[in-house]
RNA sequence: GCGGUUGUAGCUCAGUUGGUUAGAGUGCCGGCCUGUCACGCCGGAGGUCGCGGGUUCGAGCCCCGUCAACCGCGCCA
């Protein structure tokens, strides 16, 4: 007999009634009847009754039990009685009564409960991580994170791609974002960089002519975290190929994605036609990059209603360069409460309110109300009604300004409206290639060009266009947006190096600065890059969407917390004396 | 760095207008129970009401400060 078991705890059914059976696994629940005693006995696969009564020579051992305690039982496998088989439970037409035990691990009082679907601070939860992780829904999730990992990687073999790894200490990858420092020893005083992605190399890779890569990547980011977003370090499927355009790269990764979704997805509806949308439309029909598709409210621009009309605010607005009132519809939310519970909402946000106008059914036929209406007049309202074709028991909202200044609080608006009028499906995976990212944009407060994304992005129009006005320069560079998340982020890239010089001379980098930073990738252009592109996807961010949560960590097994630490393995951490001698590192103390 | 929410028993929470001994469920400890599967019944232990200060005859509750967690903004794809 195997020393811990001899089938696990989801194996045995009617079948091997009579047979002597050896498990092994945590107590999850005990039912105490003083006579005869159960014991749910869980493990990774399931769960089985096990019993004994005073006849079981091991009964007073047992009665010590208590939750989470780690055992090994041996016992003979009982059928049970037909009135007394648990439906609910695979293994639910049998028992193991129990004739020895072993106790492999006992367990102290618990800090959070195995068994039930109480909720429990993440606090606790991270602290006690490897108790959470044995919850129902985490195992769950941690499996379901390997499924989709492996699913991806045969579809990723299957297209032609093969994984090679790149290296996780070496220089900075600009990707944007701040970088992860590790001190050399061989080298006091210099520091080498995790990836923030393995960006670079993914395009030497390309020029040392692989042709097509990928890598189920763990990229580091020293940023704060987000709901969506895992502070330090996070997985993407990284991907790259050689001699393609664009569509190429979405002709390739959308079938691996929308596959993993339709595998994954339990049923869930999964678009399987891929709008593209300019970064611009975006922005103006969505108020964001990565608009949720499930929520079919559209805004539209109504500044033209609102020129010179009497309502005072948004025409004098309109005076001013750059500025637009633009409407958000709501179908379905024609009512004073709810109008009012969305101004509020604006006003929450940080914004003076909301116009709203909503229509009505006054027995003679078609009212607008809300104070917007009254101050424009019934002709201007009713061409905003047109417009946007609504009609009664619908309503608008408006906003005007610098679109830059409110876009991201209407988008939010139109995701807060879409919840709420029940206007946004449920059990659908909506997708959305956003393109045409604009290559530079206009720091607000020094008024310089930077780039808005990396700078290896190849602009739309190549040479000619960096000639003229940076800011209207776009790149083929693509977003994929998923229920409002996004999940997928690429390129074609710059791969010509006088390209590249011109565009960092833009951003206001020299060649020596170019050289200097980005050497590795400068040199190799010198030799024959073959034009590339690709992209990389949030591994985190697809499980998240399957496993059906809003919180990344709940499909991370070791996350870190809201400040980047980890309270069950105590890091960040002090390090030795000894170990910053040998580094040739000082802390200061901190500036208050 | 900024804003919001939260902080009461091991855990999840309740706690009225500021009022006398701070409660419930669950877990834990003890007792009873041979068919439960969220077992049931009886009893018990368990509290720096996050921390510090203030107002008050009296503070879990009001005020000020502070710490922590989460959510958001900035930041970051």
């Amino acid at each position: 007999m195997h020393a811990y078991r001899s089938h696990t705890c989801a194996d045995l059914d009617k079948s091997h009634v009579g047979e002597t059976v050896r498990l092994s696994g945590w107590v999850h629940r005990i039912r105490d009847h003083g006579g005869v005693l159960f014991v749910d006995l869980r493990d990774h696969y399931g769960v089985t009754q096990v019993l004994c009564d005073s006849d079981s020579p091991v009964f007073a051992e047992v009665e010590k039990l208590r939750s989470e305690w780690c055992i090994r039982i041996d016992g003979e496998v009982k059928a049970r009685d037909e009135s007394l088989v648990n439906p609910k439970l695979p293994t639910g037409e049998i028992e193991v009564y129990i004739r020895d035990m072993a106790v492999l691990g006992a367990a102290q009082e618990l800090p959070l409960l195995v068994f039930g679907d109480q909720e429990y601070p993440e606090e606790t939860r991270l602290r006690y991580r490897y108790l959470d992780l044995r919850r129902e829904a985490m195992q769950r999730n941690m499996a379901l994170r390997s499924d989709v990992v492996a699913s991806i990687r045969r579809r990723m073999w299957d297209t032609g791609f093969r994984e090679y790894q790149t290296p996780i200490i070496t220089a900075s990858s600009p990707e944007g974002a701040r970088d992860f420092l590790v001190p050399s020893r061989l080298h006091p005083g210099k520091f080498y960089a995790l990836p923030q992605a393995p960006q670079l190399f993914k395009q030497l890779i390309m020029v040392s002519g692989f042709d097509r890569y990928f890598q189920i990547a763990p990229c580091f980011r020293d940023e704060d975290p987000r709901a969506d977003r895992s502070p330090t370090d996070f997985y993407q499927l990284d991907m790259e190929m050689s001699f393609v355009e664009q569509q190429d790269v979405f002709d390739t990764i959308q079938p691996v994605i929308q596959s993993i979704f339709e595998e994954f997805g339990g049923g869930r509806k999964v678009d399987a036609v891929w709008p593209q949308i300019s970064y611009a439309d975006a922005a103006l029909w969505y108020g964001s990059d990565k608009p949720d598709l499930r929520n079919p409210i559209k805004m539209e621009r109504v500044s033209e209603h609102f020129r010179g009309s009497g309502f005072a605010i948004f025409a004098k607005l309109l005076e001013q360069d750059g500025t637009e009132i633009r409407a958000i519809p709501a179908p379905g939310g024609g009512s004073r409460k709810f109008c009012d519970r969305m101004n509020a909402f604006a006003q929450k946000e940080g914004l003076p309110g909301m116009g709203y106008i909503f229509w009505r059914d006054q027995g003679d036929g078609l009212e607008a109300a809300g104070p917007l209406a009254k101050n424009i007049g019934p002709e201007r309202t009713e061409a905003i009604r047109q417009q946007l074709g609504l009609g009664v028991g619908d309503a608008a909202f408006f906003l005007g300004g610098k679109p830059k200044a409110f876009e991201a609080v209407a988008g939010r608006a139109r995701n807060v409206i879409g919840e709420e009028l029940n206007l946004t499906e449920t059990d659908r995976f909506a997708f959305a290639w956003v393109v045409d990212f604009p290559i530079y944009e206009r720091d607000e407060e020094t008024g310089e060009i930077d780039f808005e994304h990396n700078p290896f992005s190849m602009p739309q129009g190549g040479m000619a266009a960096l000639e003229g006005d940076p800011l209207e320069v776009k790149g083929y560079q693509y977003d994929l947006a998923c229920n409002g998340y996004e999940l997928v982020s690429g390129a074609i890239r710059n791969h010509r190096p006088e390209v590249m010089l011109k565009a960092f001379e833009i951003a206001g980098y020299g060649e020596d600065e170019v050289k200097k930073r980005f050497g590795g990738l400068y040199g190799a252009f010198q030799y024959g890059a073959p034009p590339h592109g690709g992209c990389a996807a949030g591994i985190d961010r697809i499980v998240m969407l399957l496993a059906d949560t809003a919180n990344i960590r709940e499909v991370i097994m070791f996350p870190m917390n809201q400040r980047a630490e980890d309270l069950m393995m105590d890091a960040p951490s002090e390090p030795m004396s000894d170990q910053l001698m040998e580094l040739g590192l000082r802390v200061l103390p901190r500036e208050e």
